[in-house]
DNA sequence: CGCAGCACCTTTTTT
DNA sequence: AGGTGCTGCG
């Protein structure tokens, strides 16, 4: 087979690593260096040189997009089916695994998966069954330690409390859950992987049969899998399977929800074999901003380490914005992206990073006020949305009957009469028999130990779900049996209608009503076309014989839905979400102390450094021009911050930064003095007497002022927030560190 | 049952 | 500040 339309249009690098002949391959891959293109390569050459047949791979990445893009590029390039061939997320493949052996699972055929709120509200209800404080015990915490513990594979019972309270309670909690969701054949996302994870290390046929049929395995952002991810690839790869692991130490940036850096570390000490490949060459960027984002990067002392480099031209100079506040900051920023619209760029060009979200809005505003059609990535999603998660858990129900979780978002929803007390009754007998909320409501029905209004409306809510059952092509009684010729949007149609859900919001004329009715109509297209081509449709139904309601539920499970881009838009989005993006022009926003790197990770080396992996990951984003800006006073949740700018702005070679004035001067030159004769004003009258009221005391104390604590001794301002009574102040203190301060009761001494 | 008012929280987010 | 979720009342 000729290859060369595989291996030509690569470098030489890339080239030495797309035909790798070593056991095992570490690509660390720079960012714009060609990661995608590598892995894609990889397997046509793998295919085409008839090494494997695409049954023998299995190609591993961490977000649905980043699946289909590869999915999609590996069919261009060899022009046949990939239907063999296993390419999704870990979560999408270890669900697969599931669906597929549910039998040696010990799960229910119709098993659901739990998204996030789910598994929220299922962790509060059996915090509150267990007669636990919740204020003592978060059931946000709970959810935070369940998540992790099965993030590193661990089970209740390989848990120590070391007779800590804490600890101890919440591993019971972990364990009522555990026992809750078993009961309801219902599995969080974490447990999609620990599931998958034990299925193939306790049945050892399962497991030969997968290492026999996957010999390549191939995983994507490699330094973003957590211990269990990791320990799953493992155990398929086994003794004969061949990896290759594509990933960049420097873009690691999800440390914070579990992901192991040190698995690229561990890496080459798991298996013999492991060729280390560096690839260097960045095709994005212009030089200056590289070597902008290499200095910035180069101050982490934990890195594999690797050098980016370009032939491309040096290009302009990195841009930085000192702005007076955050609201000029964002007028800067939109006339600047006004400019480049008239200059004949593109909107969706151009892209607006932040740290935090609620940075957003001050941006949006602008951007509407000044017509710009913009796009905010992230925030709630298609199938996040309440109305269709109520949808959802209808169908959950005629799935599942024994899904708590489905059964108590809609017993009243709509509502039917049936109130907390009904409820509490209904929740008091399946805790004491150890059963379902369904299951207790035909127990009480039977015995009739309803209130009489509650019987009928308990009575009818039971009905409704059988009546959706017996009009669906599964049912109870013949799990396996796919009614033909009734179609799935139909039957979620039909749904939509008895339950009365679309009733209630149409005769509801709050405006927020009309948005929902939509979403609800929009649902059934959305099955329509999950019906249709959906490649989930293709795999799970067609291929593995799941049955397609199923399937479409955990399809809204595991891929919530992004939404649509309408027309050419500026993006905006978080340093997080920009990750694995390029656009011509980027603004980086916010870069003060305190808010980038964030407030929470300034006190640990290892979270600074994620935070200025962060920094690097949204600079590289930028091809031609990046914009880097911070404000010198920034309104944050009610109170007005002064920070310094961020160190990372210092660490960018001084040569390499134009510092710009907005081209409407005459605002910011106003804004500008303004803010500078306030500040001169602080400083000369920093030894006035508090009694002058609250403005006074803002100023007494402006940043930069040394001041006197009578235990904590000598210290610095760094900012202020709150008025009044609630004003403090962060003092970094030469003997005791950071600290913050109530105004009102330290006994600081301006100095 | 529905609504109004109040406490609470607030980094990043995919699956 | 602003949004969310819970409580208590009508």
């Amino acid at each position: 087979m000729d290859v060369t339309y595989i291996l030509d249009p690569l470098n030489e690098t890339q080239r030495e690593v797309v035909s790798a002949s070593s056991d095992h391959a570490l690509v660390l891959a720079g960012a714009g260096s060609g990661k995608t293109r590598v892995l894609v390569h990889r397997i046509a050459w793998l295919v085409e040189t008839g090494q494997v047949p695409p049954h023998g791979i299995l190609a591993v990445t961490f977000t649905n997009k980043a699946a289909m893009e590869m999915r999609s590029r590996i069919e261009g390039m060899l022009n046949r089916s990939l239907g063999a061939m296993w390419v999704g997320t870990f979560h999408g493949l270890a669900h697969r695994m599931l669906r597929l052996h549910w039998k040696d699972t010990d799960l229910p055929e119709g098993f659901q998966i739990l998204d996030s709120e789910d598994q929220s509200r299922m962790v509060r209800r059996v915090i509150r069954t267990m007669g636990v404080d919740d204020s003592k015990y978060p059931p946000k915490q709970a959810q935070w330690f369940i998540n992790t513990q099965k993030d590193e594979g661990l089970r209740p019972k390989h848990i120590d409390d070391h007779n800590d309270t804490w600890t101890d309670q919440m591993l019971r909690i972990y364990q009522s859950y555990e026992e809750a969701c078993q009961r309801g054949g219902l599995v969080d996302f974490a447990e999609l992987l620990l599931r998958a994870h034990e299925l193939l290390r306790d049945r050892d046929d399962l497991l030969r049969h997968y290492q026999r049929r996957f010999s390549h395995l191939l995983v994507d952002e490699f330094q973003d899998t957590n211990t269990i991810q990791y320990a799953w690839i493992r155990l398929i790869a086994g003794d004969t399977g061949r990896l290759f692991m594509v990933g960049d130490d420097d873009q690691s940036i999800y440390g914070w929800r579990g992901a192991r850096i040190e698995n690229i570390h561990r890496f080459p000490r798991d298996f013999p074999e492991v060729h280390t490949y560096r690839l260097e060459r960045n095709y994005r960027s212009t030089a200056n901003i590289l070597a902008a984002a290499n200095a910035v990067i180069a101050n982490n002392r934990s890195r594999l380490g690797k050098n980016l480099w370009t032939s491309d031209e040096n290009g302009e100079p990195i841009y930085l914005y000192v702005a007076f506040n955050e609201q000029e900051e964002a007028e800067f920023m939109v006339e600047r992206i006004r400019q480049w619209i008239e200059d004949g760029g593109h909107r969706d060009h151009v892209a607006v990073l932040y740290r935090t979200s609620a940075q957003s809005r001050v941006f949006e505003e602008r951007l509407l006020a000044s017509g710009i059609p913009y796009r905010v990535h992230g925030g709630l999603r298609f199938y996040e949305r309440a109305e269709i998660k109520d949808a959802l858990a209808y169908l959950r129900l005629v799935v599942n009957r024994y899904d708590d979780a489905a059964f108590e978002r809609v017993i009243n929803q709509p509502p039917r009469g049936i109130g907390m007390r009904t409820l509490e009754t209904i929740r008091s007998e399946a805790r004491s028999q150890v059963i379902s909320l369904w299951s207790a409501s035909e127990a009480l029905l039977g015995r009739s130990e309803l209130l009489p209004r509650a019987t009928g409306a308990v009575a009818n809510f039971l009905r409704l779900i059988q009546d959706l059952a017996s009009d669906t092509p599964i049912n109870d009684d013949q799990p396996s049996q796919t009614a033909p010729g009734k179609p799935l949007y139909e039957v979620v149609d039909r749904t939509l209608q008895k339950s009365g859900l679309l009733r209630h919001y149409k005769t509801d004329k709050s405006d927020r009503a009309e948005a929902r009715v939509e979403n609800l109509e929009e649902l059934v297209s959305a099955v329509r076309q999950f019906e249709r081509n959906e490649v989930a449709y293709q795999i799970n139904v067609e291929q593995d014989g799941i049955d397609p309601l199923a399937a479409f539920l955990s399809h809204a499970a595991l891929e919530a839905g992004e939404a649509r881009t309408q027309g050419k838009s500026v993006h905006l989005m978080t340093l997080h979400a920009a990750k694995g993006l390029e656009f011509p022009m980027i603004f980086l926003c916010g870069l003060e102390e305190g808010l980038f790197p964030h407030q929470r990770s300034a006190s640990n080396q290892k979270q600074l450094e994620e935070e200025r992996r962060l920094c690097y990951v949204g600079m590289t984003r930028a091809k031609r021009i990046l914009y880097l800006s911070y404000a010198e006073s920034r309104r944050l949740h009610g109170s007005e911050y002064y920070q310094r700018p961020s160190r990372f702005i210092d660490e960018i070679p001084a040569k390499l930064i134009q510092e710009v004035r907005a081209r409407n001067s005459e605002k910011s030159r106003f804004g500008g003095t303004k803010f500078a004769s306030k500040k001169k004003t602080a400083k000369t009258h920093s030894t006035w007497k508090t009694n002058q009221g609250m403005k006074d005391m803002e100023t007494q104390w402006p940043p930069g002022q040394s001041v006197l604590h009578p235990s904590f001794g000598e210290g610095v301002i760094l900012c202020y927030e709150g008025h009044g009574p609630h004003m403090r102040v962060q003092v970094s203190f030469s003997k005791v560190g950071t600290k913050w301060l109530v105004l009102s009761y330290a006994k600081l001494q301006a100095i």
